[in-house]
DNA sequence: ATTGAAATACCAATTATTGGAACTTTTTTT
DNA sequence: AAAAAAAGTTCCAATAATTGGTATTTCAAT
């Protein structure tokens, strides 16, 4: 790799690194950084931060543009989003209602909880936040919705464990060895097996610093018309507000928060009407 | 292709044809069919819907998934819109606004009826600022862009549900109360599908202090020709400054800056000079 | 248990993507 | 106005991804 002194002091910029597994992801992650701007851009520019070489990014760029995708200021030759891609933007937002739904029903929860909660689903081997609304007391944990933790350490994920075939726990288990995050993860597997049933029995699990050190996190299922639901409501708070006894207390509101989440679930899936919507 | 006389009506939709002219492309227009859809939809339907063979439907599928661009309902075998791609497009939108030709429509329609005013989305639950000119005068709200209203309380909501079939209206709405946020926020159902219908017939919205105290506000949608439109101009004002009775005075100004941005919209798309056939 | 429908895995043929090097156009400098 | 530099564009063979018919598995409903 390294071959030649470089007399260049090296690339200043960061890398950024437009990581797609696959072409069509890297287009993505590269729409992602145009939806990032709000300036028009060059194709060298672009380039310099996405680490893409020029000839590959102009095909790409070239492409989203034929399609609509993206347009460009004839006169410079500098590129910005095209109506194609704001109307899907704007179909993707005005018709997501669903999703609406469930931020409306967590965002009451919120309010009723004082707490900030998140809904989760069971992504691969971790637990994936799908949606957040944070509490409006200014001692807050940044947690995103979209990004992921371990299913071992977190309240979801035991829930989401509970749910499963003791096979079906163990093949997601047996991947990787149970990371200590903090002193209260863990870590060994008789032990969260004993307390995956004690979560079946509880219908609830509770994760306590065992991510973060000083979150305190309660998580119930949603229920499902099938049994086999992937879907979770929690509550975190840092344990300074929220001791494991006080978290039961809330569980009464999170049930009744999954139930709702429940109830729109079973409206969500598309009937065979094709009527439109007049 | 035709067979033999089908007794059926059955396919009553068009084939669609997913056409893409390379992959990538082709996931485009797959994304674009699921924008546009408001519930979730299974393997099956959609491979009905666009022509495209199950196995490479799936794969397109599960590639989107593990991206995180779609999410899927594990209990029932359904897919869709995940929060990369609903923060993609929020993204979109909230950067996009600052180029060129709509914030000067904004800024004019300031100059003209000499409040604040701005250009709104929905997004989920909520009504997303995208852009914001400000009032010369010194009493103002302070709103920026890219922060967020609840629909039932705002204006801008108001005509969002009102361009909403009920259905819809109904998931958004139906699974948590509506919270007061002052005592003229309307909090019963019954009240606000009254006032949609209101806003359907006079084809804008009023927030009379709903969700602030002292603040006013009225609100048209940006008409678009294609369908359905996620944009809404509106003017903001405290009612020491505005009263309804005035507001309805500024209804022609706002109507022609909407008719304004959605020509923009419009225009836009024209120029098909390319040496593009196909 | 049995069954039928839907979802998923498989894989060889096909097709698209990749990026270094060379070339053209635009912009800046002399 | 010519030369130099920088940005944009084209070419193309090696590489890698997509495709979809067929086979298999999973799921839900008898």
């Amino acid at each position: 790799m390294i071959g030649p002194m470089k007399s260049v002091p090296a690339p200043v910029q960061a890398p950024l690194e437009i990581n797609g597994d696959t072409p069509t992801l890297r287009l993505f992650a590269l729409l992602e950084v145009v939806a990032s701007k709000d300036q028009f851009f060059s194709l060298q520019s672009l380039s310099e931060e996405t680490n893409i070489p020029k000839p590959t990014l102009h095909r790409m760029l070239q492409q989203l543009e034929s399609a609509g995708l993206l347009e460009r200021n004839g006169d410079n030759r500098q590129y910005g989003t095209g109506v194609r891609l704001r109307k899907l933007a704007e179909n993707l937002l005005l018709n997501d209602t669903f999703h609406g739904a469930r931020h409306s029903v967590l965002r009451s929860l919120v309010n009723e909880v004082g707490e900030s909660c998140n809904l989760t689903a069971l992504s691969g081997s971790e637990v994936m936040y799908l949606d957040r609304v944070e509490t409006p007391a200014p001692l807050r944990f940044y947690l995103h919705s979209g990004s992921r933790v371990p299913v071992h350490c977190s309240a979801s994920g035991k829930v989401f464990l509970a749910g499963m075939t003791p096979a079906q726990r163990q093949r997601l288990l047996a991947h990787a060895p149970l990371e200590a995050f903090t002193p209260k993860t863990v870590t060994n597997l008789d032990a969260l097996e004993e307390e995956i049933k004690q979560v079946k029995r509880q219908g609830f699990a509770l994760d306590n610093e065992e991510f973060l050190p000083g979150l305190l996190c309660v998580a119930v299922l949603v229920p499902s018309a099938n049994g086999r639901s992937n879907l979770c409501v929690a509550v975190q708070a840092p344990v300074m507000r929220l001791t494991p006894d006080k978290a039961l207390g809330l569980l009464p509101a999170l049930h009744r928060a999954a139930d709702a989440l429940s109830r729109i679930e079973r409206d969500s899936a598309a009937p065979l009407d094709d009527r439109e919507s007049a």
